[in-house]
DNA sequence: ACAAAAGTGTTGTGGCTACACCCATGT
DNA sequence: ACATGGGTGTAGCCACAACACTTTTGT
């Protein structure tokens, strides 16, 4: 396939800076978060705004993305998928850089805050983002709408609970995702009747005196279920 | 906003070749189709390929897409969405460009095929694409997979139909989009319920002796629903 | 004993699926 | 008169929405 050994095939065609920024969504029981830093270089120094990268001539964009919430984070396996690309020729008033937009769903309490705040990073809830650089509070709207859209039809809590979760904490989870008020009864109902979820005998008492008990995610039909995908509108 | 009169201000970091490769669906009354060219430059000229730019610096990713269909087909306002970035570091054997896929729908006899010929392109049905050059063969069936997506959930059929047309002429691109046969009654009584059709007085005699009452699009109703979305199964 | 959250069932309704025949017209 | 595609109605079923009370247990 290797065609040619010159690898400069396409003389005078313009290069251009490519950066990668990530949406950081973290739950932790109750709110749905983001994690936002104190932007560390000119321009917009000192500003709220996502945590991106240059994206190096040797990474492709996942990957390049990939290490910066490992950078940040310790975390390596978590969920990351492109979100789209934001390339207005004048939108960095430093200069012109194309920003691939990727949005990563991870468990709050899995890396300890000392990184986080060597990076001088801060978990906001989505209702009380702050002012962002540039586009970044664009990027952060157009990913809210996207999980939304993607709760709808793929089981999406996976990434952001713990192994061992209750019925109640995935109802606040949808609930805070969508927004809205979920009914109990109904929520069980069609959360169970997807087979994707097994009771354990363990109870989280941490919640009420009652207990609830503990659920883990069914890998197997789970992932049968992202790639056909369901209708999950409540 | 102009925090720097000096627009190099990121130094040191790599810049890169991106392209934008689009993905042109027509639809001709009875076929879904895809228009392809013969690559004419090197490396691998002479294969077929989607068509593509290299992105200029003073070009949104999205006008370099526009401007790429629109000086192929002549075609101005056409719907051109963002499919995907494609950025595997050995992606093209002749150096490291990164592309960003875009997908478009078009009414297949807006344009004359004289241009066409121009640029040695050529209609393919969806199911009989030929070899492609590079990743464009996946970048097809992501795209494929993204309208019949999006064809769930919003009305898709207005970019890729003449302004009027009839029932049965929607029902075949909705069938060639699913790849599946639908029934008369059931698709009639769906999509006549969303209320989004206005139907006119005339009648198509091109497909049967009867006629087919032509409708149109009707954009307001239509637009809401497209923010909106709604779930289009058959 | 009481507060606080977990857990459980039923009923009505609306929308979907599946299915077969008449209509209008050009030849 | 007949062939061709256009157009229409219904009945059974299932999934969803709406709704209130009992259970458990820590204090």
């Amino acid at each position: 396939m290797q065609l040619l050994n010159n690898k400069k095939a396409y003389k005078n065609q313009a290069k251009i800076l490519i950066a990668v920024d990530c949406i950081i969504f973290g739950f932790d029981s109750e709110e749905l978060k983001l994690l936002l830093f104190k932007r560390k270089v000119a321009p917009l120094k000192g500003s709220w705004s996502l945590i991106g990268a240059f994206v190096d001539e040797n990474l492709s964009l996942n990957n390049a993305a990939k290490q910066v919430v490992s950078n940040l984070t310790g975390l390596n396996n978590i969920f990351l998928e492109e979100l789209q690309t934001y390339s207005d020729v004048d939108r960095d008033p430093g200069e012109r850089v194309i920003s691939v937009a990727h949005y990563s769903l991870i468990r709050i309490n899995d890396f300890d805050l000392d990184s986080v705040e060597k990076y001088d990073a801060r978990w906001f809830k989505i209702d009380e983002i702050p002012e962002l650089i540039i586009d970044h509070k664009q990027m952060v709207d157009d990913a809210i709408l996207k999980i939304r859209k993607k709760a709808r039809y793929q089981p999406i809590g996976f990434e952001l609970l713990p192994e061992k979760f209750t019925i109640p904490h995935l109802q606040i989870l949808y609930e805070c995702i969508y927004q809205k008020k979920l009914d109990d009864r109904n929520f069980r109902k069609k959360i169970l009747s997807f087979n994707i979820l097994t009771k354990t005998d363990e109870k989280d008492k941490s919640g009420s005196k009652k207990g609830a008990f503990l659920y883990k995610f069914n890998k197997e039909k789970f992932t049968s279920f992202i790639s056909k995908g369901y209708n999950f509108e409540l």
